[in-house]
DNA sequence: CGTCATTAGGGTAATTTGGGTA
DNA sequence: CCTGTCCAAATTACCCTAATGA
């Protein structure tokens, strides 16, 4: 079960949207991956403000993966020297 | 129809045919999704008292949408461009 | 009645945080 | 200004078996 739609025993009907297509979240490393640097560096941009950051109950931060792909998209565009 | 339906922002239906509401539940791996965190940790929360749990009669634990939505939107931060 | 994914437990690695420093 | 590294403490991930849920 996914969470679509729920039926309790009064009769109310819940639906709910997946989870997952909510907001898919990545961890430290994956982005450090991806920028291809030091996990603290990660950390960094997101005290500076330049990611938004959603942190687990444990302080740990989780990036969103549509903000991190469009960053990583643009610096990939060629640049005229 | 008799019920009550509402719609939130966030695309979740509900169709309440008594006036009486009943909570939304997630279960711990839709939980963990959504914080990107794998469900054991979703449990050490509930254990530490983070989260408010709902028990099965077999003794699984299942969590309030809203406190774990509301949750999830308190640790975000916005860009700064 | 079975079938199979999920969860509860407990234990042990791996990752992350935060500060300070190079 | 930006990044990498060292450190201790905290948090999270992965391993297993047995029980529950759908």
């Amino acid at each position: 079960m996914k969470g679509i739609k729920t039926i309790a025993s009064d009769g109310t009907i819940t639906i709910t949207p997946d989870p997952v297509a909510i907001e898919p979240l990545l961890t430290p490393a994956e982005v450090a991956t991806m920028f291809r640097v030091d996990p603290k560096t990660v950390t960094r941009w997101a005290k500076a403000g330049r990611l938004s950051t959603v942190r687990t109950l444990g302080g740990h931060r989780r990036y969103r993966e549509a903000e991190v792909r469009s960053l990583l998209a643009f610096g990939e565009q060629k640049r005229v020297q």
